[in-house]
DNA sequence: CAGCATAACTAAACATCTTTATATAAGCTA
DNA sequence: TAGCTTATATAAAGATGTTTAGTTATGCTG
């Protein structure tokens, strides 16, 4: 039972590991990074968000967030406007929403072949779990 | 189908950010951190091993291995020897064991807790869909 | 209004990891 | 033996992330 948990979790850290390394990768040919292109598409989705939004958004620290928005803006993909209180509202410049788009052919096609081995229904229920998973531990 | 995949990747690296803050959290009441202890792990598994091996193992580059082993001889944890060629055999220290030993505690207790949301036949099922998906992946 | 609570951003230190480049040891081969 | 190849390690720079500790703006409450 005990080497059952710590082989999951490796298991689970490897699929990670190597989608991460795979999309970085390919992302390069476009002239972003995974952890950049994923902040574009969460501000993307959420247009007008604070830092601290979309730093849980992608799952990181407002810190973190921060200075990777301060690279974004300094390459003129994000522009930052004050908000209500110390709020700071980020949006996608059009030089940004070229550079999710370009990214976004990329990863799809990286995804799709970072999954392919395993057929459609066992992908469906691969994320069925994990949904589950991760549904289940924010009730926690 | 693009959504689908995007749901995918996004799932996989929540779990394993979810998985990897708690352990590192827990792991904090023992004096290491999750990165550490991991690479005591494998030591552990494969003593004399080199650099090299045990980047490989916990999934990082040769120089991220060797900063960490730097820092984990520091503490007395980690003895490494000079080997054959340039290589340099990695060996715990006594303190290094206990280390291994309490964080391996905290980790199993942690990892139950993570994973109780999933009854055991969906557990067994996410980690064959895993290794699956790892061990087709290494194949590519 | 004064004090406190809450929300949100910033700073500094440091851990971790990657990339790119370089160095060194052994073995092989011509 | 000289040169190539392979295995292994290190260095330096920078990206990314966390922790701990502020700072600032708003709102609430007495």
């Amino acid at each position: 039972m005990h080497g059952e948990l710590q082989e999951l979790g490796r298991a689970v850290k490897q699929a990670q590991y190597r989608q991460h390394r795979a999309l970085d990768s390919a992302l390069q040919a476009v002239g972003t990074t995974l952890a950049q292109w994923d902040a574009l598409r969460a501000i993307s989705r959420s247009p007008g968000a604070s830092a601290r939004e979309l730093a849980a958004a992608t799952f990181q620290t407002e810190q973190a967030f921060g200075t990777l928005a301060g690279r974004l803006t300094a390459q003129d993909l994000v522009e930052r406007r004050p908000g209500h209180g110390r709020r700071i509202e980020h949006h996608l410049t059009p030089a940004g929403e070229q550079v999710l788009a370009a990214g976004r052919k990329v990863a799809d096609r990286v995804l799709a072949d970072c999954f392919s081995a395993l057929p459609d229904t066992d992908r469906a229920t691969l994320l069925d779990l994990l949904r589950r998973l991760n549904t289940l531990q924010e009730a926690h």
